[in-house]
DNA sequence: TAGCTTCTACCGGTCGGTCGGTCGGGGCCA
DNA sequence: TGGCCCCGACCGACCGACCGGTAGAAGCTA
């Protein structure tokens, strides 16, 4: 019925970095929340900096695994690319706390730790910007620019965790639609322009 | 020569509050930046979390006077859209870490202060909503929902900050000019669909 | 001298993290 | 079966460092 304790102690620190951001919260908050004391949650963890490294290195591994091993399978570039707009944009709207933290807390990092996971955030944009440079050759893209498009996109996607509510009007599905569209035929050449 | 020093200060606050965050960020840290000791920057200052709000406040009064109170203005639905993407878009690229720590550092004001600037966050929100909300009863929205498409264009706006640099390959007005193209072809009706 | 500006020194409080120790259940042996 | 002990899981108490903020006096300028 519970899980583990760790995995527990990961979900419930990622929940709370999300909601109150990583400085903000103490090592006791966290404790509490796992119904431990302080030295209780240190059988378990090596550190609050770790702790923050563990729950990135789980969304940049979620992002690789759930969005660019699976689009990178699809050779139609357009599908492609409907792909990793629509799965990132899922993710981001199933309470994913660590996909958020990703943005936020890299500051919070060691310096090694903080170089592992922008290189590993680097290779997930070149792929969406590679994919989008690819769909310009194809002469698909309209006078747009590769890495300001890929950017663009990237922006609508994880701005996604901080205004989609499960309990609004609008469910998972229908936002996770309208992004994917809005995405697609704003980077698109459309049919006459 | 020199502005004078409150102004000094809340600019080196906000620049220093965007690079390593709110909480992160020590009064110390800001008193050196401005060449004071920390008793010497209270001499100006009420505290750390007044500093925050100022900056907000700072924030929120640019985006209503260079944003807002331009593009309402404009009569032509398309054209006021397009001048509050690219007008605030512009403003992400030109170094306001202002506009950018209005989006990350929320929580560290009080109850009554965050009531203030998420008033004023909504309101501003709610004029890009009624502009799309707008065009789309004339029709020019295709299958779009208003709320997903503020949303949408809200998020590659804020995100700029973030990945735009004054010394990069684009110039901010490149930035500025595909940003607009996106947002603007990513949610009107295209000629045939 | 008057008063604006800035300093040194210090406060109470909280932080991340550590240390020695406790407790209960499962394995082991007679 | 009964008694023993070991060990994983957890805790109370504490540490040094640093935090935001303050008091009061010194320096500078007019």
């Amino acid at each position: 019925m519970d899980q583990d304790k760790p995995t527990e102690i990961y979900q419930a620190a990622a929940r709370i970095f999300y909601e109150k951001g990583y400085h903000a919260t103490s090592i006791n908050e966290i404790a509490e929340a796992v119904h431990l004391t302080k030295a209780g949650l240190y059988y378990y963890i090596k550190g609050k900096q770790d702790l923050l490294y563990r729950i990135m290195d789980f969304a940049m591994t979620t992002l690789e695994t759930e969005v660019v091993a699976v689009a990178a399978q699809e050779s139609d570039l357009v599908e492609r690319l409907r792909l990793i707009v629509s799965r990132h944009a899922y993710l981001m709207t199933q309470g994913g706390s660590a996909l958020a933290i990703l943005v936020n807390e890299i500051e919070g990092l060691t310096e090694s730790q903080k170089n592992s996971i922008v290189d590993r955030q680097r290779s997930y944009i070149r792929f969406l910007r590679d994919t989008l440079g690819a769909l310009g050759t194809e002469g698909k893209l309209g006078r747009l620019d590769p890495t300001s498009g890929a950017f663009g996109l990237l922006g609508m996607i994880l701005w996604i965790s901080r205004w989609f509510r499960a309990d609004g009007q609008l469910s998972a599905e229908e936002v996770v639609d309208q992004v994917t569209e809005i995405a697609l035929s704003g980077v698109l050449a459309h049919p006459q322009s």
